[in-house]
DNA sequence: ACGATATCTGATATCGTTATTATATTATGC
DNA sequence: GCATAATATAATAACGATATCAGATATCGT
């Protein structure tokens, strides 16, 4: 077993000193070279299939290259589409992406940050359970950038990227009540998330906007999964006299299960029912009927994730940057206009 | 801004000396230490909130505690999971796990090696798009474990982590066959990757096997992916002169393809259609009817590897290491029996 | 009380790089 | 031809940790 070649060995073969190659290597401003010297030694480092060794640049004060995502629920689509979007931020840039998965769990989280912090990742982007401030100014003032995604931490001096959640809300409410639907019925998640409760005031204010009224009785909460979609949908059709006609899911998943439900009972889509959801996951496009849905900034949210890591290191943190990116609707085959 | 805490400010405060602080953190055998020191030095390294630098570690010879994981296909639900209990698997022991899809495409595959190769990770799980023996022997050479996943790669000493897919395909085949179907047909991949081949191979011997003969119109051949499940079952269902009953599609996304494209056209599953996947991906347990599929032994590839891993870095890669592990049949509701 | 051994801690070289500083070589101006 | 500047390379000290070696103190037997 051959061992480690190093940027010493490259200098060997190259016959050259070692500060000639990290010349080659990491060019600094000022930094004078032959042409011919530059070759063998580039000459030498195609030889050797040598690679540096981004722990000792590190060392050195470079960055890591690696940006650690926590997320909570990896099963999660959104959380999965998202995860392939910033991978692909990252790639551009030549960064590695570190998943972590909280699994919605604080102890984990704590885990997982801490594994980053020895790690000495460049960045953390995380979609926090249960971080505190003093935990996320302690980062900070340790020299991590750390970037939260769509829950804000009061007292914390730390970016957030939102998607304007309240206008998806609006968005999706205003699209059935312009299809002409009055009692519009909505799933939601458990309201201790601020997303959670900014899709539903959208959902409310819309209604109200409009001059409908609020019914209490049309609205369900539950967790944002499939099987409780499943189930709250059903809770919904046994009170059958309420008599709604469109459904707003918080998100997909929820929607999928809340169509099953429908589809099990013998109605239709969008016959019976009309169904917006959320997030836009690749399903939605595939289910039967697609569904029509509230895209995420997920792309911006990414890149303005990644770029703030990159700003701040290089410029340090500015101010407090709260973004928030606007959803979108994508209309597709589960809603109809009824009269 | 507080600058980073070391292992220097650790000894000061403890009004100890560096090694101390080294010693506490990772003991050696034969380390005498008084309890009163560790626990100043403990103490210290609690108040500053003090984290090792692991890149520092690892160029003292440990290792980095990353493994990185390439796939061809981060938007595939198998991948995913796949890469889910890897996660898992990892943060069990404190590692982390470098996500890198390659996308099909080789140059994206060379690349991450490269990342990997210079972030110098303890090891490297990748299911191969193009990765060729020289490039394979080479990384071992340079002393990067590497661990092929369901592809093998002849001339390369590598271990591998093999699906038993033939056996996935037997009992597949032979399920709907005990529950009397006699046309079976089938939706396989394009037949460049081994798993394919493999699964549709035990498919055809099992129909032999039981005395049913082979129909080459009753296989159709594809991309694994939703929407070609979708139009191969409509070119399928076209030809119903075959009187197929049954249909075993070579992974799951396919299946449910299929059975959107079954139930637009207003048949009914199981009752015109039996229908087995493969994978058992999460999706197929909620998808309406559940469907009945081959569970890939996930677990076992993830801790299989990770382990493979760890022992190559402790005693050197030993004998070539083929592993096979065994599929086994999930029963669920897309299948009825027949006569 | 002395040396031998056991127990505890510190000084230092090293890992693979880069940044700073120093040194060597060539070119330029007068 | 000689000082000066411009160009090109090398020597060396860090970065933050660990392992080796050496030094200091405590314990023990005789």
């Amino acid at each position: 077993m051959r061992t480690r070649v190093t940027i010493r060995d490259v200098a060997k073969k190259a016959g050259v000193s070692i500060s000639t190659v990290s010349r080659v290597l990491s060019p600094q401003a000022n930094d004078y070279m032959r042409e011919e010297t530059r070759g063998k030694v580039l000459g030498a480092i195609k030889e050797l299939d040598y690679r540096p060794d981004i722990r000792a640049q590190s060392l050195r004060g470079r960055g890591t290259r690696i940006v650690g995502l926590v997320m909570p629920d990896a099963l999660n689509p959104f959380y999965q589409e998202l995860a392939y979007v910033l991978e692909e931020v990252c790639y551009r840039e030549k960064y590695g992406l570190l998943v972590c998965s909280s699994k919605n769990s604080i102890t984990r989280e704590l885990t997982y940050i801490d594994l980053l912090e020895s790690q000495k990742v460049d960045g953390i982007i995380i979609s926090t359970v249960g971080l505190k401030e003093i935990k996320l100014n302690n980062l900070v003032k340790k020299g991590i950038p750390i970037i939260l995604m769509d829950r804000d931490v009061p007292g914390a001096n730390i970016p957030v990227m939102f998607t304007n959640n309240y206008l998806g809300g609006c968005q999706a409410t205003q699209h059935l009540i312009d299809l002409g639907h009055k009692k519009i019925a909505c799933i939601a998640g458990s309201m201790n998330t601020l997303s959670s409760i900014n899709r539903l005031k959208g959902y409310t204010d819309t209604l109200q906007k409009n001059g409908l009224e609020v019914d209490k009785k049309l609205i369900k909460e539950g967790k944002l999964i499939y099987k409780d979609g499943y189930k709250l949908m059903k809770e919904l059709a046994r009170k059958s006299s309420d008599g709604f006609t469109a459904l707003f899911c918080l998100n997909d998943l929820v929607a999928l299960g809340a169509m099953r439900a429908i589809q099990e009972d013998g109605k239709n889509i969008p016959s019976d029912y009309s169904i917006v959801g959320f997030d836009n996951i690749s399903l939605s496009s595939v289910s039967n009927p697609p569904l029509t849905t509230i895209a995420q900034p997920i792309k911006q949210i990414a890149q303005g994730a990644f770029r703030t890591i990159k700003r701040w290191k290089k410029q340090g943190l500015l101010k407090k940057e709260h973004r928030f990116w606007d959803t979108k609707l994508i209309v597709r085959k589960s809603c109809k206009e009824i009269n």
